[in-house]
Order: C-alpha cells, then structure tokens, then sequence
DNA sequence: CAGTACGCCTGGTAGC
DNA sequence: TGCTACCAGGCGTACT
C-alpha cells in the first residue's frame, strides 16, 4: 500500500517520464474513480509533479491539476509505444509483478487510461478500487481539505520535536496510531509506522503521552530514516504490497523490513526477541516484545 | 469534541 | 474439487 516512499517514487518516475507531455485523451472505464470531466484535462500539458503525503499532484499549464491517491492498491504505470498501431495493442512488461488481473496492459485493473499525444500512456490500476483520480482547479488547491486537512511532512523544517511533543502530549491513543493519523503528520502508514517504532525502540501501543522527551526525539530520526531508506530502496513490494513504479517494477524496501510482515523471526537486534504480531486500530501491528518496551 | 463502528472492494486463503 | 466465509486496509462518514 502506497504509503510516503512509494508515493514519493512514483512522483519522481512520473516527473521523468511525462513533464511536457500533452495529454491527448483521457479514458475513464470505471466512472467512480475519475471526479471531474477528462475534456478538462484533455489539451493540456504537464507542467510539474508534485506530492503531499500520500498524494500526488500533476501540475497542468491550462490552470488544472489531477490530484491522484492510490490509497491501498493502485498503481500507476507509464508506457512508451511510440510506434503503436492500436489504442488497445497490449504492452507486456518482462516482470513478475501482474497488474492485478494479469501482467499486460490494460489489465482487468486498468479504470484510467491517460493518452499522450506523442503516443506514450499512464494506465491506473486499482484492484479494490479504493483509490480517486480528481480533477481540481489550480487556485483551488490551497484551500482543499484532501490536503490543508494534513499535517506537516516529515522531511519538512516544521517536523520537529518539539512539534512531536506537542501532540502527543494530547493524547492516550497508542502512539502508532498517532504517526499513521495524517492530520498529525502526512505519509506514514502501516509499515513506516512499525518500522520507526522499532528502529526507535517503543512499544506500539503505549500511549502517545506517556513518551519523554529523548524517546520522541529519537522517535522523529527514525520516522526520518525509514522513510528515506524507503525513498532509497525504492518504495517496498512484499506479501500484499502491489505496488510497482511507474515502469511496472517493485520496489526493494521489502528486503530491508525491520519487523514488518516478520511475525514469528528473529529480532534483527539478536536480542533473543520474537517478532510478534497483533492488531491496533484494526491494523496489524509487528513489534520485537524484547527491544520495543 | 472525541472515540468507535462501518462501508467501500476484490483476490487470496482457510475451512468444509 | 468447488463452494462459502472471512480478511486486509486508508480514510470518509455516521453515530454514540
């Protein structure tokens, strides 16, 4: 599931791949996940491609933009055809990673089709559909609760710990609960969270108020750190995660889990611990029982 | 206002 | 083997 890493690689192939590009035409096969009209994009060239939290934002040079959250299963895949006959000519990509419903594109996934004019596509999978594609006026952005709603990003200046303290301070809820809520800060979801939490050495479900002041500070580096690593390793694909960049390929964070998905191993601390598993907010929740106290 | 339950979805899997 | 029941999970919404 997509959260800040795989989000943020995304944008970086996207940026890469279709900054200039006109978009030709847009083909929406599933009506609920495109709100606005493509004739409102349609003409248009990418300006920029930018992220906040978990969403990202093609900038348009028509006063536009297409904000873009993939929320558990979508996917965004660009391809290059520059000598294609057909719209619908399939294009296989030589990866293990299906779309959900196959590995060619357009899968059974595929609900959003963006067409370049120089020939090039951007497919939207989603598998469980949860995810939206919308269509917001420029000005508009800055006065949009999908994203004035959150908290600062991580990487920004304002992440502080001081910051950290303050919110936590208002609160009982267990502190995991608190990294993944995205008005207290914007990206982290169910695999950062687990991981910074044992990288900092705290109990996931102690309450957010119970923390000093050290522990918060090394709890913040480590938000820090998990994240860049993700950003480094190039987003994570492991178990349930379907997520690939913008060349249909996974990403490799997956092989650098600290407790993620390791229920019944080893602590990476060789502290003698066990990776446990349990559920918090419905979630499931992966702690070291020896080092995270 | 805060906390909780539910709904949205489908593919994979466990159980029969 | 084929069927059904259940689960994961971000986040908005309705309800207590």
């Amino acid at each position: 599931m997509p959260e800040l890493p795989e989000v943020e690689t995304i944008r970086r192939g996207l940026a890469a791949k279709i900054k200039g590009l006109k978009i030709k035409k847009v083909e929406v096969l599933l009506a609920k996940q495109f709100q606005g009209k493509p004739s409102e994009v349609e003409g248009a060239k990418v300006v920029d491609v930018r992220r906040r939290g978990k969403i990202n934002i093609i900038e348009l040079n028509n006063g536009k933009s297409l904000l873009i959250h993939l929320k558990l299963t979508g996917q965004l895949v660009f391809a290059q055809s520059s000598n294609i006959k057909a719209p619908s000519s399939k294009i296989v990509l030589g990866h293990p990673i299906p779309f959900g419903g196959g590995n060619t594109l357009p899968a059974k996934s595929t609900h959003i089709i963006f067409n370049f004019s120089d020939g090039s596509r951007l497919f939207y999978n989603d598998v469980r559909q949860f995810g939206w594609i919308k269509v917001v006026p420029l000005g508009d952005l800055g006065n949009l609760s999908d994203l004035n709603k959150l908290g600062p990003e991580p990487f920004d200046k304002e992440f502080t710990s001081e910051y950290l303290q303050k919110i936590f301070s208002k609160t009982g809820k267990p502190v995991k609960l608190v990294l993944m809520d995205q008005e207290k800060m914007a990206g982290v979801g169910n695999i950062y969270a687990n991981d910074a939490l044992w990288e900092a050495r705290i109990d996931p479900q102690i309450p957010a108020k119970q923390l000093d002041n050290l522990t918060i500070e090394q709890l913040r580096k480590a938000i820090v750190k998990v994240l860049e690593e993700g950003i480094r390793y190039g987003g994570s694909t492991g178990g349930d995660e379907a997520f690939v960049n913008v060349e249909g390929h996974p990403g490799a964070y997956q092989k650098h889990f600290r407790v993620y998905q390791r229920q019944g191993e080893k602590c990476l601390r060789n502290d003698g611990g066990v990776i446990e598993r349990t559920a918090l907010g419905g979630r499931g929740t992966f702690f070291c029982p020896k080092c995270q106290k």
